[in-house]
DNA sequence: TCTGGGGTCCTAGGACCC
DNA sequence: TCTGGGGTCCTAGGACCC
């Protein structure tokens, strides 16, 4: 038996704890660069407003009904989504973080489940002041079903629990539930399902499990048993290292000139090998790309990668710099606006088990030490307090973020302050 | 004018080998 | 004119998630 417990508007509510004249009043959070809303208040949903539109295509409703908007503030969001994951995990033995703002929980050997749930709303509420709902099932996707419901149905007041129902009300649940509500079914196959007459969760569940494998895929096949009960998905109580690490960004202005391109993804890969770094790992080969605006139709369209291998498997920023700014001379072509550019490290391994230099036995140690000091300094004293020359000072390309929350929680300079 | 970023997994198809 | 079969490995691309 799982439960799921994922937060509400989760980017909203953190900026509403720092905000409280803020609640019930139409608020989005945007993506990097202020794109798009990518999370929505509740009486923004209401609006009608969809999961992803661009900000400026918003505009005239956000003036019309006042919707306040934030660049987001991920910093925030991690410390909070921090704190709530550490409440909960001093609540029950084994939980799974999932994202940011949700998490899986394994419910066996619990009684009285619901009861369980309404003590976690109730104290992720009064200790760190965002609002969860939570989803009980016997499987992984019926509990993300169920978490739906309880999102959807606030009568409930936030907690459903599917397999407390009886199985007729279990099955007019999954008819008034679309096929695309349930976890793995995306737009693509929503559309494909339709064509053979599977619209609801229903139908999905009742649908024939050896000719979905065989028509689409292992994966829709295990959703259906899932579906029907059987659990094939456990709870992940370990965190498993990433397999690759990417690092990439609008640019806030257009760019047509090597040099500054050159600049964000000497950024990029500085950014990519402190996260590689702080994995314990190394990588074997470095991907860099660029591309043109694929919305701009009326301009010349161009987008390409390069990988680069290293010849020794590296977690040195130096290096990994070296092998993107050789990747992008291969692909930089003049004369387009480019609008984006980004690099990928893939092929990690653990660092600890790496061959040393056989040429220059000392040279792996002064490279860590120096690592180390550039790592703990920043940590320290603010990203980029240290710096690599080729990532440009003035950086006219770097990422809008206008309407930025203060770092509330992580940085002294920005701590609220209670007055009066 | 303005359209996110970072992941995972699966599959199809090509290259290569015997 | 007719041109095998089966296996592995790798990569690119697509679909999905939040």
């Amino acid at each position: 038996m799982f439960a799921l417990v994922d937060c509400n508007n989760f980017y909203v509510s953190c900026e509403r704890l720092f905000r409280p004249d803020l609640k019930g009043k139409p608020v989005v959070v945007l993506s990097n660069n202020d794109g798009c809303a990518v999370a929505r208040s509740q009486e923004v949903k209401q609006l009608g407003v969809p999961m992803g539109i661009p900000w400026f295509q918003m505009q005239a409703l956000a003036q019309r009904h006042h919707i306040v908007a934030f660049s987001s503030n991920y910093a925030l969001y991690a410390d909070i989504s921090g704190r709530v994951m550490r409440v909960l995990r001093d609540m029950v033995p084994h939980s799974e973080v999932y994202s940011i703002d949700e998490s899986f929980i394994d419910l066996s050997g619990i009684e009285d489940r619901q009861e369980l749930g309404y003590q976690i709303r109730q104290r992720i509420g009064q200790w760190v002041g965002i609002p969860v709902c939570v989803g009980i099932g016997s499987t992984k996707t019926r509990a993300k079903l169920a978490n739906h419901i309880a999102k959807k149905h606030t009568e409930f007041e936030g907690v459903f629990d599917l397999e407390a129902q009886t199985s007729t009300q279990q099955s007019d649940w999954l008819k008034r539930l679309d096929a695309s509500d349930v976890w793995g079914i995306g737009r693509q196959l929503k559309q494909q399902l339709e064509t053979f007459n599977i619209h609801t969760a229903y139908d999905l569940q009742h649908a024939d499990v050896s000719w979905i494998k065989k028509r689409f895929s292992i994966h829709l096949a295990r959703t259906i048993e899932e579906l029907r009960g059987h659990a094939c998905l456990k709870l992940q109580a370990m965190v498993t290292a990433r397999q690759q690490i990417m690092v990439s960004r609008s640019l806030g202005v257009y760019v047509t000139q090597e040099e500054e391109l050159r600049q964000s993804v000497i950024s990029h890969a500085a950014r990519a090998s402190e996260k590689l770094r702080k994995d314990g790992s190394v990588t074997h080969a470095v991907m860099v790309f660029i591309q043109t605006n694929p919305y701009r139709q009326q301009d010349d369209q161009y987008t390409a990668s390069q990988w680069v291998p290293l010849v020794t498997p590296s977690q040195d920023s130096r290096c990994i710099i070296a092998a993107a700014i050789r990747g992008l001379q291969t692909i930089y072509r003049p004369g387009y606006r480019y609008k984006k550019t980004g690099v990928m490290l893939s092929d990690l391994s653990p660092a600890d088990v790496q061959q040393g230099d056989l040429f220059d036995p000392g040279a792996d140690d002064r490279r860590q030490r120096l690592m180390l000091t550039l790592d703990t300094l920043n940590h320290k004293l603010g990203r980029d307090t240290l710096f690599f020359a080729g990532q440009g000072v003035r950086q006219r390309w770097h990422m809008r973020r206008d309407l930025k929350s203060p770092a509330y929680t992580t940085d002294f300079n920005d701590l609220p302050r209670v007055s009066g």
